[in-house]
DNA sequence: ATTAGCACTCAGGAGGAATGAGTGCTAAAA
DNA sequence: TTTTAGCACTCATTCCTCCTGAGTGCTAAT
């Protein structure tokens, strides 16, 4: 967009002063600017420009203007400045780092939520997975004569596990055998590649001991299913109210059911190359997001996975503000999963300082 | 409450009327209950006695009544009858029981969600716990020279693993040793009694291997942690939007940012003795439910802890519907989780038909 | 090219009347 | 003594209309 110096300044001037107070910008007031010594009949005529440009709109002929979703690309692509972290700021989110290393899932969803505290807004979080995940290796642990605990671990490093009790009694050395019979016929297999078939030949070598294997393979499988299966995790929905684009009932409840729908991920944006992309109105995809913005970032999980976390607000979004804190807390993510934090499955100690070099 | 017949059936039709238009009843349409062959002058002197008991109230002079706190307390501890669900209903309910059996955390998660669906009202669902767990037994399991996975499982019968990389190499004896060694220091103690005295003396035992020691003693902390903290799921925020009272922003935003505050449990009502309990308006504790009803239900996991499951909407509740579902999904879960379907941890095989007696 | 000035537009708020649902009370009927 | 018909009264809600003021576009002067 080749626009001159002034207009440019205008252009920002107002977008600027809309995502602080939320209400149309009249000439006067951009007149006020400093740095630009010029009337409001001049900041009109501009204006006027800008409007055939389709960069800014007005709500009603004698409203002042609010930018359109073109405005705002122009903003974010070439006249939005960096937005500097203040020391408060930074360590707030060093903070917010410190997350209590669980299960993948439950640090993706703690994210999410930390992330829309920060930021004000609703967030989602989501880890876009390896999809062609196998076991690597079954554990079978003999609890008590009638127990025993299934560990398996996918080659991906996730180590999930159940404990069974049985009907009956069972040996150690049928849990052994059991065990061999597992390692030898099912690891390596993607989840298509586990067929009946395979389990029934499987299960005449063994002897009689289908329910046995049956039972061990699908847990197997529940395994797989879940590490394929994205998830979304959504939080801080209720943030949303505190805008004032909001206000209105029929604004927001569509967005918020949207929001808060069933958990399958694919209903939002995940970074395309770069690892922050900002997508703003009918940007986006998902009609109920058409007019609101979103941000995303990715951060790298380790294992062929990426996080992918987000956050959703009204096309009037502190962009500067909301792209520093986004990529600063994906960075940190990053680097804790990097650092072993806790890769994929629930690996590796605690770091102390997740953010030091 | 002792109330004449007639006084009963008034306030009854005063209160499903209610429940139904969410607007105040008149008594022109009172008087037009079947069963009810009175004038609506004399309906009008009743309410006024009704309203003089407490049990209804006027917003203003010339509105029709609604009820009070007072009053659908009286209605669902004495005139309410039992809605008998559906058949539809109960193989909705049916089909919403199968739960994919995950780790506990995700169970109760999902059945809150599936509750929330159902019922069109927020819920949140939780685990009261036993609160004095421990630690009953460790396995160490190789994975490669430099990595090992740790298999801890508590006296509630919960196995939680962690995989763990480490700097160094590691024979299988020494993980052998390391195995005894926590076997015989750490089983059978709750949080509090493992100090870091207790760490050191076990690692002076052990010679060099302090980092290891306090390495599996910490995942084990933290399982036993993760356990006794209470964290509350919260699902379907969004629904409340749909019920007219929440079409004000003022009487919506507080309750909304209520439950999706911070995921701490005991800001949630449980229920004492009976496995269903109902809190009117101000009977709850919290300022922020002061002028919702909560129908909160229980059912067994096993091992000494209780699920609970509610859901939260204005006092115009529908108490007979949704007492009938939220009881028969509760029995569901408990019979879910008694069938070994799945106890604390992640154990057992996934039932055919939870319900199937 | 810029600016001062002026007529014009239009959302939003204030005030006021009309509407109608619903009440309480009284006096008559059962 | 209880019930009912009738009537005057109340008050939230809706729908006008009018007014105000912020902000514009245009024109003519600088």
């Amino acid at each position: 967009m080749d626009l001159t110096e002034r207009k440019k300044k205008i252009l920002r001037a107002i977008i600027e002063n809309y995502i602080q107070t939320a209400e149309p910008v009249g000439s006067k007031v951009v007149a006020a600017t400093p740095g630009l010594n010029v009337s409001s009949a001049t900041i009109r005529n501009e204006m006027a420009d800008l409007e055939a440009l389709g960069l800014l709109e007005q709500p009603h002929t004698s409203a002042g203007r609010i930018p359109s979703p073109g405005g705002y690309r122009v903003y974010v692509n070439e006249l939005m400045e960096d937005y500097r972290l203040s020391v408060q700021e930074t360590q707030r989110l060093n903070e917010a780092l410190h997350l209590k290393m669980r299960e993948l899932d439950q640090v993706i969803d703690q994210a999410g939520r930390v992330i829309s505290q920060l930021t004000r807004y609703p967030a989602f979080a989501l880890a876009s997975g390896s999809s062609r995940v196998t076991i690597q290796r079954f554990d079978l642990l003999m609890v008590s004569s009638d127990s025993f605990i299934i560990v398996v671990m996918t080659d991906t490093n996730v180590v999930r596990n159940r404990l069974v009790r049985l009907p009956s009694d069972l040996s150690e050395a049928q849990l052994q055998l059991l065990d061999t019979l597992l390692n030898t016929t099912f690891t390596g297999l993607t989840l298509d590649e586990i067929t009946p078939e395979l389990m029934r030949v499987a299960s005449h070598a063994a002897g009689e001991a289908y329910g046995l294997i049956s039972l061990v393979v699908s847990f197997a499988m529940d395994v797989l299913e879940s590490l394929e299966q994205r998830t979304v995790h959504t939080a801080g929905i209720a943030s949303l109210l505190a805008h004032p684009e909001y206000r209105s009932l029929d604004r927001a409840a569509p967005l918020m059911s949207y929001l808060s729908e069933d958990q399958d991920a694919g209903r939002f944006p995940v970074p395309q190359g770069d690892p922050m992309e900002i997508l703003i109105g009918p940007e986006n995809v998902a009609d109920a997001l058409k007019d609101t913005s979103v941000v995303v970032a990715s951060y790298d999980i380790g294992d062929g996975m990426r996080g992918v976390i987000g956050v959703v607000g009204p096309t009037r979004m502190d962009y500067a503000k909301i792209t520093a804190r986004l990529s600063y807390f994906a960075a940190g993510l990053s680097r804790l999963f990097e650092q072993g934090g806790l890769p994929p499955g629930d690996e590796g100690e605690e770091p102390d300082d997740p953010l030091r070099r």
